[in-house]
DNA sequence: AGTCGTAACTCGTAAGGACAAGTGACGTCT
DNA sequence: AGACGTCACTTGTCCTTACGAGTTACGACT
């Protein structure tokens, strides 16, 4: 057993007794922790102060915990979905399309109107509150369960070059890369990946466990001149999958947002 | 002002009243919340619900607390760095090396021995308890503060073919790539991205605010034979940086990792 | 004028008690 | 045998009380 240590609150040396007791393999993945009652003896403090400890370790994701069962440490797996984005052209020079082959529509995809944030304009080099076009769906990988929401906004302006866009909001973006690369534009993408942690209807749909942050993939299509046409979001719950590029060459620099 | 609303526990109802004033714009960013007195008097609760209600937003990332001054609804801002990582050669068919430029190093490196786990492994393609060289470094980007946490592991029996790389196990990313080109290979890259949340340790170091998520950047440098050479780490907190790949023909698999 | 202490605010920690609600096993009744 | 109710266990919620500790402003003292 893991004393408890001198320096910090109370509630933290608890934390980190239980911590190390998981990391040291005194509880091993998947098993059950001590009930808080048998905490409260172990370390002679106030259910409260189990509580604040179980917290802590639950914010971390290390433990998981059920009403009316108990604790368990949560195993340290690795997401089970990896989401391979490849540089290279396929044999025939055609791209294939994102989310074609594996996701499934869970429910019908959402159409509305909406009009540009700063972080949406900011994507498609457009200001505040210019009209777009929305489409939300549902995604679901049929064999692992995951879940993730996938949205593509369009610009009016956009549309306009592009009337077959207009008519049908609520196409794949298979569909919709079809009809752009037939208006003549030649496409490339640019995909920014950020994460945060969900707020709770992100978690209610995703179905994500406590403690889980939301890999947040943002995918611009470039056109002619280098226009952002479309954006797309796409996010998933971090335990279940990871995102791999594979690149040829590198070049990387760093660019500072301005403030 | 909000009123609180019947379903589900009194905290969930009250986070849920200052949530909606926080999103509806009557409580703006950067702005001060009502303390947990006033929260008391205002829905008629007493201070452990209010604390409650009050760490469930702060888990969401929504507000900041400080100790003695209150709390703060957390400005939706992003994040101040982008780290291109760009697909396309130089023009003179060199490539540049990541991490050059843009960060110093906080710290001098560690430099160390250890073996692979199941997550290196799995990158390296080696089995788990192989040997390993691994170099850990603080990065600091001078102008905004972010803190980034870089980490080299090669395996003993790459170090065999490049006899120099055994050396100095400490060099920089771009002296090992030099080395590596030096020795006849062509090397490309695959990088995976995940995201979860820290530890105690990565969160002090990386110096992370609440509910921030790092962003982890696996990179794997591969050589002859698409032999993978060495595996780099790094990890950034998700608040701080994003990044930023661009990518001109687009083909995309999902595979799923055997359980 | 400048320094310092104090008071009044803030959130942080800790303890106590009480009851609700989910879970699973065991025994009883049909 | 099967269904069902009860009980003992778990965590969840909520309250009260008390004090520690960081922050700020104001006023008194030097």
């Amino acid at each position: 057993m893991t004393e408890i240590q001198r320096p910090g609150a109370l509630y933290q040396q608890v934390a980190a007794a239980i911590r190390g007791a998981i990391l040291s393999g005194e509880f091993t993945p998947d098993s059950l922790l001590p009930s808080e009652a048998q905490l409260m003896a172990r370390y002679q403090v106030s259910r409260p102060t189990v509580r604040n400890a179980v917290a802590a370790l639950r914010a971390e994701g290390l433990i998981d915990v059920r009403h009316g069962k108990g604790s368990f440490v949560r195993s340290g797996s690795q997401p089970a979905l990896t989401i391979e984005r490849r540089i290279s052209r396929t044999s025939d020079g055609q791209f294939v399309m994102p989310n074609g082959d594996v996701w499934t529509e869970a429910e019908q995809p959402s159409t509305y109107r909406t009009r540009t944030t700063k972080t949406t304009g900011h994507f498609l080099a457009l200001n505040e509150e210019e009209a777009l076009f929305g489409c939300d769906r549902l995604l679901t990988d049929p064999e692992t369960g995951t879940r993730a929401m996938h949205r593509t906004l369009i610009p009016f302006e956009v549309t306009e070059g592009a009337p077959a866009l207009a008519e049908e909001p609520g196409k794949t973006p298979a569909e919709v890369y079809r009809t752009l690369t037939q208006a003549g534009h030649k496409l490339w993408w640019s995909e920014t990946v950020r994460a945060h942690m969900p707020m709770p209807d992100e978690r209610t749909t995703l179905q994500l466990p406590d403690a889980t942050p939301i890999l947040h993939l943002s995918r611009v299509t470039h056109g002619a001149n280098d226009r952002p046409l479309i954006l797309e979001e796409f996010r998933v719950g971090a335990d279940r999958a990871e995102l791999a590029y594979r690149i040829t060459a590198d070049k990387q620099t760093t660019r500072r947002r301005p403030a």
